[in-house]
DNA sequence: ATGCATTTGTTCGTATGTATG
DNA sequence: GCATACATACGAACAAATGCA
């Protein structure tokens, strides 16, 4: 994966990490109704703990760009 | 069983979990192969949530000293 | 061979406490 | 005070593996 978190950037992470979520959604790398990775995934490739990646993930929610299903993961909203 | 979880102590909850099993093991109280409770009964045992009794197991899990198969259960290594 | 119960595995949702700038 | 971030914890839903009747 290319995630690349800059904890000293003038950026928050979570939205550094929603920058580039979208970047990668927008560009078709996860197409509709596909899952982007999981929490915990993010997790270990970020080194951000949970609810950073949850406010990444909100952001991305609340401009309609993914929705989530809980106990299924979050998927691409389909266009 | 014995075992009791202080939800006011200093120490976190998973890990007092784990130091009790980790006694319990060490001290015999499983044999090799032997199967540890399972999920279900260690949360009702301390009346913690599953995903704290988790947590507890995949610290033992780490250090070697358990290892768990999926559908039968958690069981101590053979030394 | 089908179905059910048990158990572990994985996921998201939410909340609380602590710490830092 | 506020936003950010981490650690901990509970809850809920879904899934897969196993064993057995």
């Amino acid at each position: 994966m290319e995630l690349e978190i800059d904890p000293h950037a003038k950026i928050p992470a979570y939205r550094q990490l929603a920058d580039q979520l979208r970047e990668q959604i927008t560009a078709g790398r996860y197409g509709p109704r596909e899952a982007i990775p999981s929490l915990t995934q993010l997790m270990g490739e970020t080194g951000l703990a949970k609810g950073t990646v949850q406010h990444a993930i909100s952001v991305l929610v609340k401009e309609g760009l993914v929705y989530t299903v809980s106990g299924r993961g979050t998927f691409v909203s389909p266009k």
